[in-house]
DNA sequence: ACCGCGAAGTTGGGGCCCCAACAGTCATCG
DNA sequence: CGATGACTGTTGGGGCCCCAACTTCGCGGT
């Protein structure tokens, strides 16, 4: 039957319908622990579990020491992969382009390679390459992690113009000929949490991205953005 | 400092480190709350919290009545999208390629379209639309829970060949010219974790796919995998 | 009119207990 | 020898309590 004999759930559910159809809009609050256990006459843990279960479904948000609030239904901010491709910053032309102001920070510095890394530009696991880790920020919130990795000899020369990969690499005599992106969904690393300053419950879009030059991989990249924050477009052609 | 004063993350910190650097292996059992409470000297509550944070990790899962196991590395499937658009059903192309068996059953059904889809479909709210249901198996498990959306007329004659979604356009004189694929992370409703048989603290991965005719959307569909078992990997030539 | 302080309320960590449902194991019975 | 059943250990739901850290709000004083 729809109403469960789990006690917690009754609430969970009760709740739940509220926020969706609207009877509790976002910012509302939601009754406090000890108001859910008298107005729903279910104990303390059973309050608690459901006040749990909404937050890790994304519904709400507890703030310590004042209570836990509707979320807003956050839209979900598209990235149109690949429209910005001839950009020395993808990301933050895309957000631009809708509107928003996007700061960045960036450094390099040299790293080896590793079994992993090795086997995706393929390059032997203890070559040295160049790693670059970008932190994206908008809103004064941080917004996007990114780490590149490419095969020493190609990195862009201190002061150098801002170019895309695409056009540093042809600067090198590299045609890239592929993009490829494999996307998946996973529990933020502690750090990325950190990082991202992402609340309890919300996964993160983890993007590896490989530049090709026919059969040879010359970059590739790992993209980390908060899955509560924004879907990927992707287009093609037919 | 790197172990908190949160004593139940001492524990989960601990577990982790175990877990992620082989000590524990894919199946090993994870030491009972019992046996937490003695050998971390903590209380029942922080046992649990710890184990209840590593399941929400998808590190572990817990088997009732038996214990907690270390989860095997599942290995993220390839879903090479629209590698196989010219095919009547992309998705068991796609497995069977990689030497899976997938089977399938569907079902088709009038709906109206509702605001939502009215604005997908650039049709009026009140639209009739053609549903389609389609649930995909394989290894015994349900693999991917796909729903389209078609406005009347095209809908495949019963008993006709399966041919691709392009090629049956084609055959009404309708000339698919793009795809556009919007895709994002959430957690699964009730019903989707239900038909996907989804342990507690798996993501979906939602994709928004709309194939395009000129500018006017033919065909929209809803697809839903388990992000826990598949990455979706997108590829353009330059 | 404004500031500061304290009381009350709230979350989140933690402790300890009870119980039902289930899994294994092992001994006993046909 | 095989099936059955009792016993033990485990998870997950639930109850109730204590406490620190934090927010809010109202009262009193300047």
């Amino acid at each position: 039957m729809a109403t469960s004999d789990r006690v917690y759930l009754r609430v969970v559910e009760d709740l739940r319908r509220q926020i969706l159809d609207g009877t509790l809009g976002p910012g509302a609050v939601i009754p406090s622990r000890a108001q859910l256990t008298r107005k729903y006459r279910v104990g303390e843990t059973a309050a608690r579990h459901a006040l749990r279960a909404l937050v890790s479904e994304g519904l709400i948000i507890g703030r310590i020491g004042s209570g836990h609030y509707v979320r807003e239904a956050s839209r979900l901010i598209p990235l149109h992969r690949w429209r910005f491709l001839d950009h020395a910053t993808p990301f933050a032309t895309d957000l631009q382009s809708q509107g928003r102001h996007v700061t960045w920070d960036w450094h390099s510095e040299p790293a080896t390679a590793g079994s992993d890394l090795a086997r995706r530009l393929g390059v032997a696991a203890s070559a040295t390459v160049t790693r670059t880790h970008y932190v994206f920020r908008g809103d004064g919130r941080p917004l996007q992690l990114a780490t590149a990795y490419e095969p020493l000899g190609f990195a862009p020369h201190a002061g150098a113009e801002r170019t895309s990969l695409v056009a540093r690499m042809y600067a090198h005599g590299v045609k890239i000929t592929e993009v490829v992106e494999s996307l998946h969904t996973r529990e933020p690393e502690p750090s990325e949490r950190e990082a991202l300053e992402l609340p309890a419950g919300v996964h993160v879009l983890h993007v590896e991205r490989t530049h090709w030059a026919g059969d040879r991989p010359v970059e590739t990249s790992d993209i980390i953005v908060p899955g509560d924050r924004f879907r990927m477009v992707y287009s093609i052609p037919l």
